[in-house]
DNA sequence: CCCCTCCGGTATATCGTTTTACCAGAGGGC
DNA sequence: GCCCTCTGGTAAAACGATATACCGGAGGGG
């Protein structure tokens, strides 16, 4: 007499629960819940007919009833603070989250993504949302900004996070980047400046973009850094932005005075740099005949253009892969000290830990935008 | 003596719940609920005391609560079978999404990403997943190809789905594309055949994409058409793929032979476009001095190159909102249908219902990569 | 022969909401 | 004064799963 409920006539859209199944194998709902989750106690026979009748009724556990019961949501939150266009122009975001979901979608786990507008309080209230309502486990976040104020508003609502970057002042949020800790960041920055050098430039200048992005700043340190252990100095450093008239203006500030006329721009990223090739050759100077463009970020469009673009490559698909696993020792961190406090805690594997997620350090891509210095 | 439960020892993570507000308010559990729910029977003193409660505790609501209850999740899937290069290549996606978004999030709906690889199999276990776990309310789905199984998968999964595009084949699906029923998708073609033909080109080629893509085929249908409205034919139709070096292998086939040579070829989008023009530029021939070239989107990469690209520009943001309403649409009806069966029907208000989801009509944006007939 | 421990499983409380059914008290008509 | 209808609310049953407590029977030791 178990079950009669919902067994005898379907009530709603077909889907079945996990009392349509018990009644199929003829258990208790205990036991189907306890062979689905791999817990001890059920004989192999009816384990068997367990997972035949959810086999026949195309049954699954449901998300959300197992949300509310386990206070897990299998779900990962992303907040992008973009508009469209920006979104459109710099293919960056979306090749990340191709690599979170590659580690996200085996183990199960959905990717919640919000896209809101670029006022900072939107972007605030989209993360108090995600918490308030309890609708992912954590969060990823992107693109930290000096004076960044989400990590302690994460902190204080309890979230999660995992940072892809670098945190604009020293925090405890757990962070990923490529080329880690242990790894150099910049490698990519040093071989580019290495085979100008090789090349015969000597006047090097950088376009940056807007510097209110971490990221930005360190690119344009790193490049200062690694001219400086050639024992050269910048020509000329240039904020920009990421709009082909800003990449124009850009351009045309640096090649105005014919004298101090670098032979080679370094872009922050690929986006700029096409857009300054064009610039270039808008302004009458031939890539890299007059001028050699190096790029950041190695995304396909630099091997549409022509010139093609010569780049320092970054694999943001591991880095969003890191990110992913970064967030599973998180999580599984914390399901460990609360849930099994008294785990002998060597060997600890949580879900989809299998080592330290290492991102190989950014290295040069050499193509067709840079030669020989001229005269 | 109400609730005492709860409001005593806050239990795990400080998430407040609706008992907590209820105590701190001196009202029932469900005082709390219509209140937050706008159903009748609460008096206004009562209700501010409610309100103000929940602010001082900073509670609303938990979705996985709610979405057991109501069987509503709020959240909206999407599933994606590409790989993280050919996003990255083609920003035609997140362009989409945050169309999807932009409606989604005032309604305080959530968007379920799936990127899974490009297997078949690997898009329909999304699919299958997402249904059977009750993860989402509906799929918005893109990209229908020839012979798609999706719609019919859908269906038998009892999910709704809207569908970005034209299915295969006749299909009851809910579907929007810019240029709907009404209004005109080939009026972009046609705008940019007319502004060939003006410019003195009679030899025009097309470079299609990948044939199983249905958004392939109508655009070279519609290209022909457009062409024969004319007296032209086209002098040559190739079959391509999005990376640089097929762009390359197409644009040689194209002007191998001096006298069947085309002067104008429209691609089937902006990255084959812009590829294509840095083929010509490779192989020799200036655009547009000795080729005029055009693409389709509209995406911002398209006025970053040299020349500029002259595009047929359809609004994806728009785009992505209307599938986003219909969705709505969709979802509103079957609630309405199933929870009041006797509602009179007229002006049924779904959420988000404000009008037909209409998309304005592809138009041509010329830039500088189209000029007057070579020879 | 009795008690104790496994084994394989069942009954039930619980997660945090919404919703249905119900109810006390006020006010009004006769 | 009695009955009847609103008003403003309360109590309790879902929703679908999981975890805890419990339990009958088998087997073993003393």
């Amino acid at each position: 007499m178990a079950a009669q409920r919902n067994s005898g006539g379907r009530r709603r859209s077909g889907k079945p629960t996990i009392a349509d199944v018990a009644a199929l194998a003829g258990v208790s709902v205990s036991a189907v819940s306890k062979v689905v989750n791999d817990r001890p106690g059920i004989s192999p026979p009816t384990r068997q007919r367990v997972l035949d009748a959810a086999e026949k009724l195309r049954w699954s556990p449901s998300a959300t009833a197992v949300a509310l019961r386990g206070a897990r949501t299998r779900a990962i939150g992303m907040v992008a603070g973009r508009s469209a266009d920006v979104l459109a122009a710099d293919p960056h975001f979306s090749v990340l989250i191709s690599g979170i979901e590659a580690e996200l979608a085996p183990a199960d786990y959905g990717l919640l993504l919000h896209i809101v507008g670029e006022e900072p309080d939107a972007e605030e209230r989209a993360y108090r949302r995600l918490a308030e309502e309890r609708r992912v486990d954590g969060v990823i976040l992107t693109e930290s900004r000096i004076g960044d104020t989400r990590f302690e508003l994460l902190r204080q609502l309890g979230l999660p996070a995992v940072l892809v970057g670098t945190p604009w002042q020293p925090d405890p949020i757990v962070s990923v980047r490529a080329g880690g800790d242990d790894l150099d960041q910049g490698a990519g920055l040093r071989a580019a400046v290495d085979h100008l050098v090789e090349l015969g430039h000597r006047r090097i200048a950088y376009v940056s973009g807007p510097e209110d992005r971490v990221h930005t700043v360190a690119r344009r340190r790193l490049f200062e850094a690694a001219l400086d252990a050639r024992g050269l100095r910048p020509t000329r450093i240039v904020i920009s932005e990421f709009t082909a008239d800003a990449a124009v203006r850009a351009l045309r500030r640096l090649l105005a005075e014919p004298e101090r006329r670098p032979t080679a721009v370094l872009f922050a990223n690929d986006t700029m740099a096409v857009a300054g090739m064009s610039a270039a050759r808008r302004l009458g100077f031939e890539v890299p005949r007059d001028l050699s463009v190096i790029g950041y970020d190695d995304l396909p469009v630099g091997s549409l253009v022509y010139p093609r673009l010569t780049t320092v490559s970054q694999d943001l698909v591991q880095l969003g892969r890191a990110a992913a696993t970064a967030m599973f020792r998180l999580l599984g961190e914390a399901a460990g000290t609360a849930g099994e406090p008294g785990a002998d805690g060597s060997g600890a594997d949580g879900p989809g830990a299998d080592g330290p997620p290492a991102v190989r350090p950014p290295t040069l891509v050499v193509r067709e935008s840079t030669g020989p210095a001229a005269g």
